[in-house]
RNA sequence: CGGGGUGUAGCUCAGUUGGCUAGAGCGCUUGGUUUGGGACCAAGAGGCCGAAGGUUCAAGUCCUUUCACCCCGACCA
């Protein structure tokens, strides 16, 4: 990608009124727009980011079994009174009436679409266990939405159901679905605490949330500075200073960003909605159902939160917009050799061949927070400067090298 | 919804006890000089001062209403 070609420009002056990092990195490197307030444009750096977490998280569903589909967004209020959260939910749902004075509401989760999907196609031990899910916008209408995209009243979020015809085949499910949580954070590179957390008013049962400790967030939790244990503060037996269950080490206690949330439902939406399938010797059983879900736009903000410095953003590998900035100085043609060459060999490049000055080209790269400034100019001849953005080290290196580099 | 704050150019803001044709920096356009950390010169374009109503000879400025955004709280798959 050219940046003189790039939809968006980075602005000098971040937005007055954004106090945290990723809501003021990400408004003003160009990540974000907003429209009003909680309901965010990802724009094409931003989405780019988006993108880069979903697939992470589809391979890793993937891989635990899941199956992606898509649901509507627009939902019946029929389904919600079934379990009777038509009237629970309507604080944060959004609810209206079509023309036709039909009511109607916004999905803010799915578990009433996809239990009504199931009971019609499954009934049999045969079909199950399953586990499917999608990526897609959630709308929940936020008393206040904040923090950019911490709290939105559109977001972007992967939901994951599974369902199983027995406990010990659901917990060990909802098991898996931790590690596999785990690995998905891993790999954006986020380091989260697994924290026992109450089902709020949506299940009796116990929950599970992935906590990213980070000052700006809205929660509170006790955790374990050594391994992923973690308590919300809302149900926390042990206190700051207590040891760890895990392993001893002394808790602490610290404000955190929800990144995930997952829980099981057992057998509630069975006797709800009326789902239950034949088993082997013909009994009927409840099909018992577990949600899991990561909220995809949050944890870019979350990222953000925890890679940065005061010149901007610091994407991990993983996760960032493009692999590598070029940068072009002193006018030079050698650069745009560079670019085509390394965008034939499949490189993910954003490339700064705008005519403006050094400076300011820095300072945009420092800000948007590829993991790699090349420098072409004048001065590094025939080789290409090399900087890491978490790094002031730089290094004159060769294509080649550059080219491992970035397919590492 | 309670408390606090803010709406003036694309962005960040200034605008005095009401007073002439509403300003700056950045950004944008054109031309030129520059080119390793947000360069410089010159000439431009761009505003119903969030909206509606009112007070006044006169309103960006005062009053009322309303809309929007931010922060704290409450709330929160």
């Amino acid at each position: 990608m050219r940046q003189s070609k790039l939809f968006t420009k980075t602005q000098k002056n971040p937005p007055q009124d954004a106090l945290s990092a990723s809501h003021k990195y990400l408004t003003q490197g160009g990540f974000i727009d907003m429209l009003m307030a909680g309901v965010y444009t990802y724009l094409p750096l931003g989405y780019r980011v988006l993108n880069k977490i979903a697939d992470i998280i589809r391979a890793e569903m993937n891989s635990a079994g899941g199956q992606e589909m898509l649901m509507p967004t627009l939902q019946p209020k029929n389904i919600w009174e079934e379990t009777g959260r038509w009237e629970t939910l309507k604080e944060v749902m959004y609810q209206f009436q079509d023309r036709s004075g039909k009511e109607t509401g916004l999905g803010a989760t799915h578990e009433e679409v996809i239990y009504d999907l199931i009971r019609r196609n499954v009934s049999s031990y045969k079909d199950l266990p399953l586990s499917l899910y999608q990526i897609q916008n959630k709308f929940r209408n936020e008393l206040r939405a904040k923090g950019g995209l911490m709290r939105g009243r559109e977001f972007m979020m992967k939901d994951l159901y599974s369902f199983h015809l027995s406990q010990e085949d659901l917990d060990g499910y909802y098991n898996q679905m931790i590690e596999a949580y785990k690995k998905v954070y891993q790999r954006c590179g986020l380091e989260v605490k697994v924290v026992e957390a109450s089902g709020g008013i949506f299940t009796k049962k116990y929950s599970h949330e992935f906590q990213v400790i980070a000052e700006a967030g809205e929660d509170n939790i006790i955790y374990c500075p050594k391994c992923d244990f973690g308590q919300n503060s809302e149900i926390a037996k042990l206190k700051a200073g207590d040891a760890c269950p895990q392993d001893g080490e002394s808790l602490k206690a610290g404000k955190s960003i929800e990144v995930g949330n997952i829980f099981q439902f057992g057998d509630k939406y069975a006797k709800d909605m009326n789902g239950y399938a034949t088993t082997k010797d013909g009994q009927k059983q409840p099909i018992l159902m577990a949600s899991y879900g990561i909220g995809i736009s949050r944890l870019a903000a979350a990222l953000v939160e925890v890679h940065h410095d005061e010149k901007g953003i610091i994407w991990p590998k993983s996760v960032a917009p493009f692999a590598a900035h070029l940068i072009s100085l002193n006018k030079n043609e050698t650069a745009d050799e560079v670019y085509e060459i390394l965008i034939k060999k499949g490189a993910d490049v954003l490339y700064d061949d705008r005519d403006i000055s050094a400076g300011e080209k820095f300072a945009d790269a420092d800000l948007i927070g590829l993991p790699y400034r090349l420098v072409v100019s004048s001065k590094s001849g025939d080789k290409i400067e090399v900087k890491k953005r978490s790094s002031d080290k730089s290094e004159l290196v060769g294509l080649n090298e550059v080219l491992k580099l970035l397919s590492e």
